[in-house]
DNA sequence: ACCTGAACACCGTTCAAGT
DNA sequence: ACCTGAACACCGTTCAAGT
C-alpha cells in the first residue's frame, strides 16, 4: 500500500498527542500505516527530518491563523497567543520543537515570511526580527514548563496559566519601544 | 576507586561542552571516571535523573549570583541576564533543561526559593511566580534558539543576540504592571 | 558500600532484494 | 518508484557476583 509523506507526519502527530514524545518510535509511526520502519525511509531522511517537519506544522498553524492588517503590536499579541494555542493542541509540541532543528530551507527565506506582516506594520526587517524573536523564545519557553508533567499541576494552583502568559506577553509588546 | 555523585554530575558537565547532548551517554560519562557504565547507576537512579542535577545546576548558579537587596523590576532584569549567562555557558544547555524534568523535590519549596527575592522587594507570591515564570521562560525559549547550530550564525548576523535579548527582556520587565 | 561483567530489550538506520 | 526482511550498531538499564 503506497503511503505518502504527509501521512506520515500526520500519523506522527497523532501518535505524539497519544502516547508523547518518549513514544514516538520510527517502528510505532510505521506500524500505524501498516508498514515496515524501513519504508519511511523513503519518505524522510530520519527521524531528524520528521521531528522538523512536526514543528514546523506548529509553527505554520499559527502564522497562518493571524489575520491580516494588525498594527504590530496587536499582531504580535495575535500571534503569541496562537503559537501558544497551537503548541497546546498537541501533547509534548514545545520540547519537541526545542529539540528539532529548524528547516534547513533558507533561513532568510523563512524569517521573511515570518516578520512580513510586522514589516508590513510599519516596522523595520531588523527590529521586527528581533521584536519576533522575543516573542517566540517567551511562548516556547512558557509551553515548555506548561506542557511539563512534573509542574503542570503544581504551577497550574498557584498561578493561573492563561492569565500570567497573558501578562507577561502583553509586559513585552506594551514595554516595546 | 570510589566515586562520588558529584564527580559524575561535574564530568557529565564537562562532556556536554566538548561533545553536546547527543554524545552525552552513561556510557561516555562512566569512561572518563574509570568505571563501568553500570557503576553510576549506584549514584543516580537513572539517566533522566543526572540531567535533571545537570539542569538545576544552571538554574542554581544564576540564582546566586544575584545580589540581594534590589527593586524587584531591578532583581527581574539581573536575574534574566544571569540565567542566560549561566546556560549560554555550556554547550546545549537550553536543550537540556527543555527534556530534562524538575527535581521532584517539592515543588513548593522550589518555587519560594526562586520568589523569595521578589517577595522580599514587596511582590505578593502570586505575581512574584508569575512575573518570574515569564522571564525564565523567555530566557529558556531564547537560549534554545541561540545555542541551535542551524540559526545561530544566521540569526547573529542578522540581529544582535545580546542587544536583541537585553530590548525584549527589558520590554517584559518595565511592561509588567 | 560500591563496582565489575555480562547480558537484555530496544531503537534508529542501512541495504540488498523484491514488486 | 516504493516497500520488505533481515541485519547492525548503539544505548539505557539490570543483576548476580565480586571486593
Amino acid at each position: 500500500m503506497k503511503i505518502h509523506k504527509r501521512q506520515v507526519i500526520d500519523v506522527a502527530l497523532a501518535l505524539l498527542d497519544e502516547q508523547g514524545l518518549s513514544e514516538l518510535q520510527m517502528r510505532a509511526v510505521a506500524s500505524r500505516l501498516d508498514v515496515q520502519a524501513s519504508a519511511l525511509y523513503w519518505h524522510v531522511r530520519n527521524k531528524g527530518e520528521l521531528l522538523t517537519l512536526m514543528a514546523a506544522h506548529f509553527y505554520n498553524a499559527a502564522l497562518t491563523s493571524v489575520p491580516d492588517g494588525l498594527a504590530w503590536r496587536e499582531w504580535l499579541l495575535t500571534y503569541g497567543k496562537a503559537l501558544r494555542g497551537s503548541l497546546l493542541g498537541h501533547r509534548d509540541s514545545a520540547q519537541l520543537c526545542a529539540i528539532a532543528k529548524p528547516l534547513d530551507e533558507d533561513a532568510a527565506a523563512a524569517t521573511d515570511i515570518l516578520t512580513r506582516p510586522l514589516v508590513l506594520a510599519g516596522l523595520s526587517r531588523h527590529v521586527a526580527l528581533s521584536y519576533q524573536s522575543s516573542v517566540i523564545s517567551l511562548v516556547l519557553g512558557w509551553c515548555i514548563y506548561e506542557q511539563s508533567e512534573v509542574l503542570h499541576d503544581y504551577l497550574a494552583r498557584v498561578i493561573g496559566f492563561d492569565e500570567s502568559f497573558t501578562t507577561g506577553l502583553t509586559a513585552m509588546v506594551t514595554g516595546f519601544p
